[in-house]
DNA sequence: CTGAAAGCGCTTACAG
DNA sequence: CTGAAAGCGCTTACAG
C-alpha cells in the first residue's frame, strides 16, 4: 500500500518527474503524446498528486478556514452547505472550526498553522479580536453576517458581507406600524452583535418616523432557551404586554412562538404578532408560518467568494457588501388593527 | 509580511534549525535554557510551525475528511458540531465535503489529494462504492449512522458506527402495539439506506410478535417534501387510514405532523399517532412534542474517534459499533386504546 | 543535548 | 517540448 509518487509514474512512462508534474498542472506545456503516456502510467499506478506537497511549494493551500459557533440555528447549516459547494467548485476546500464562545484563541493558532489561504468567520458571536489577529498574520478574512467592530481610533477594518440589516429592520417596523401595532417589543440577539444592533436600529427608525417609542426590549442572545426566558419576562405583566414582538432572528422568533403559545396560552397573531429574521426553512412550516425577512444566502455566498478571492489575489483594501433583503409576509402578523 | 520560518527563529536564538524544530515537537529533548531562548525568539518573531511542511515529512496530515449531504435534517448539524469539537481536542481537524447525491466521485478525488488521515462518511445516502474506493486507496473510513452494503461475495467490509436501529425500531413497534394501534404504517427513508431498512425490520419484528401485518408503507427519501407527498398518499383514502405512522427519522416525522395537521385536518394523536427517530432539537419543541427514539450522538462520536484512530494506528480489521438508543415518549402517541 | 544532512513530494525557472 | 536542479519548511536518524 505504498503511496505512489510522481517519480514512480515517471519511471513507468520513461520521462522525467518534471514532465509528470507538468501533465498535472493545468496550462503547462507537454507534448500530446508524452501527456498520453504519462496519463496511462498514472492511471495504471493509481497516481494522484499530493496536494500537501504542492501547497508547500506554491504556498497556496487552497484551503479556506470556516469558523462557526452555533449550528442549532438552522441558518448556519444552510450557509455551510452553500458555501462549501461554491468553494468546492472554485477548487477550494473548507476546514471547519467550531468554536463556542471565546475559546477561539486556540482555534486561531490551529487555523494559522494550517496555512489556510483565507478565513470566513460566519458567526455573529465571535470576537472581533480574533479577526484582527488573522489580519495581522496576513491572512485574508471575510466576516459573514456580521461587521467588524470599529476600534478606538477608527480601528481595523475587515471585509464583511451582510444583509442590509438596518433596512430589513425598518421594513419590519413599517409593517408593524402600518398594521396598527402600538406596543412593539424588540428581542435582541447578542448585545454586541452588529446584526442585532443594525436590525434594532432599523426598527427604531420606523418607530421614530411614526412617533412611537419602543415599548419593551429583551435579550435572547440568539439562543433558544435564553429567548424563552426573555419572552417570559417581556410578557410577565398581563396588563402591559407588547402587541408585537420582533426577534433578531428566526431561531429566537420560533422560541418566542413556542413560549407564547405553550406557556403563556397566547394566540399568534390574535393576541400578539411575531416577526423574525433570516427565513430559515422552518419559518415556512405551517406550525410557525412565520413572517420574516429573507436573507439572500446565495448572494451572500457569492459576495463572500468574490471578496475572499480579491484579497487572496492581493487586494489590500477591505470592503463591505450589503445584500438586499426582502420581507416575507406570512401568518404571524395580524392584518388590520381593531383600534 | 514575509512568513517567518524555523530558520529565522534559529538565527535569532543562535541555535540550529533542528533545535527550533525540537522545541515545537512534544517530547523531543531540548535543554531547558535552549528551549527558553528559542521560545522567546519565536514569540518575538511571531513564529508558528507550518503544519503543511510537517505533514509532508511525517506523512500525517492530522486532517479528517467529513463527508455529508443533507444538512436540513437537523440531526447532522448536531453531529458536525460534536464531531468537530471532539476531533479538535485530539489535535485533528475537519475538512468538510458536502456532496448531494452521487457527484461524489469528484469529491473523492479531492479528498484523496488532500492526504487526509481518515474519512468519516456521515450520510445515509452516499453510495457504498465511494467508501470502498477510499479503502482501496488505503485510507481509513468510518461510516457514521450507516452500515456498509455487503457485496456479492460477502464483499468489502467497512467500519461503521450506528445506533441499534433494529432494536430501536422494535421499541417503537412494541409501544404502538401496546397502546392498541392496529393499522401501523411505515414511512421509509431511502430504500437503500441501512438505517431505514434496519428500523423497519425492528418495527416488523414487533408487529410479527403481535400477529399484526404492516398496514401500509410509504417512502419519503429522508426529505421533507418527499415525506409530505408520501403522507398525502398514505392517507388519501379516508376509510382506510393508518392509526399510527412511524417515520424513519424525525425530519420526516415532523413533515408528517405538518402535513397531517395543516393539509389533512387531522389531530395528533387523537386521529393518528406519529413517531420519529433521532430526537433532534425540534422534536422537543411544544409544537411537535414528538415521541421518538434518541440516538446517542455523544457515544456515536466517541466510537467514531476510537474506530478511526485504531485504523490510523494500523489496525486493519474493520469493526462495527452499535450504540444503544432509548425511547423518548412525548405527546404524539395516544396513551390507551378505545377499541 | 545539539547540529549537519538527508529527504518528504512536489513546482518552476533555467538551459538545451 | 523536456530534464536536471534547486527549494518549499519541516522532521528525524546519526554523529558528536
Amino acid at each position: 500500500m505504498k503511496k505512489v509518487t510522481a517519480h514512480d509514474v515517471a519511471r513507468l512512462a520513461e520521462v522525467s518527474q518534471s514532465a509528470v508534474s507538468r501533465t498535472f498542472t493545468p496550462g503547462a506545456s507537454v507534448a500530446p503524446e508524452t501527456r498520453e503516456r504519462i496519463e496511462t502510467a498514472a492511471r495504471k499506478l493509481g497516481y494522484r498528486p499530493n496536494a500537501i506537497a504542492r501547497s508547500l511549494i506554491t504556498r497556496r493551500s487552497r484551503i479556506i478556514g470556516l469558523v462557526m459557533s452555533y449550528l442549532e440555528n438552522q441558518f448556519y447549516p444552510v450557509v455551510i452547505e452553500r458555501l462549501c459547494q461554491a468553494l468546492q467548485q472554485d477548487g477550494y476546500h473548507v476546514l471547519l472550526f467550531i468554536s463556542e464562545t471565546e475559546e477561539a484563541d486556540n482555534v486561531l493558532a490551529d487555523i494559522l498553522q494550517y496555512q489556510v489561504d483565507g478565513i470566513v468567520m460566519a458567526s455573529t458571536t465571535l470576537s472581533s479580536a480574533l479577526a484582527n489577529d488573522c489580519i495581522n498574520a496576513g491572512i485574508p478574512v471575510v466576516l459573514f453576517n456580521r461587521v467588524a467592530q470599529v476600534g478606538p481610533m477608527g480601528g481595523y477594518s475587515t471585509s464583511s458581507v451582510t444583509s442590509q440589516n438596518r433596512a430589513g429592520g425598518r421594513l419590519v417596523g413599517e409593517l408593524l406600524v402600518r398594521t396598527g401595532h402600538r406596543r412593539i417589543a424588540w428581542l435582541a440577539g447578542s448585545e454586541n452583535a452588529s446584526t442585532s444592533r443594525d436590525r434594532e436600529a432599523g426598527l427604531c427608525d420606523a418607530l421614530a418616523a411614526a412617533g412611537l417609542p419602543l415599548h419593551a426590549r429583551g435579550v435572547g442572545d440568539y439562543d433558544f432557551a435564553e429567548a424563552r426566558r426573555a419572552v417570559l419576562a417581556l410578557f410577565r405583566d398581563p396588563d402591559n404586554r407588547p402587541d408585537a414582538l420582533f426577534a433578531a432572528n428566526d431561531h429566537m422568533a420560533i422560541a418566542a412562538l413556542e413560549t407564547l403559545r405553550a406557556e403563556l396560552g397566547m394566540q399568534v397573531p390574535r393576541d400578539v404578532s411575531v416577526v423574525g429574521f433570516d427565513n430559515v426553512p422552518q419559518a415556512a412550516w405551517p406550525s410557525f408560518d412565520l413572517t420574516t425577512v429573507q436573507q439572500n444566502v446565495e448572494q451572500m455566498v457569492d459576495a463572500t467568494r468574490t471578496l475572499l478571492f480579491e484579497q487572496i489575489g492581493g487586494q489590500v483594501m477591505a470592503s463591505s457588501v450589503d445584500v438586499p433583503c426582502v420581507l416575507v409576509e406570512r401568518g404571524t402578523v395580524r392584518k388590520r388593527d381593531a383600534t
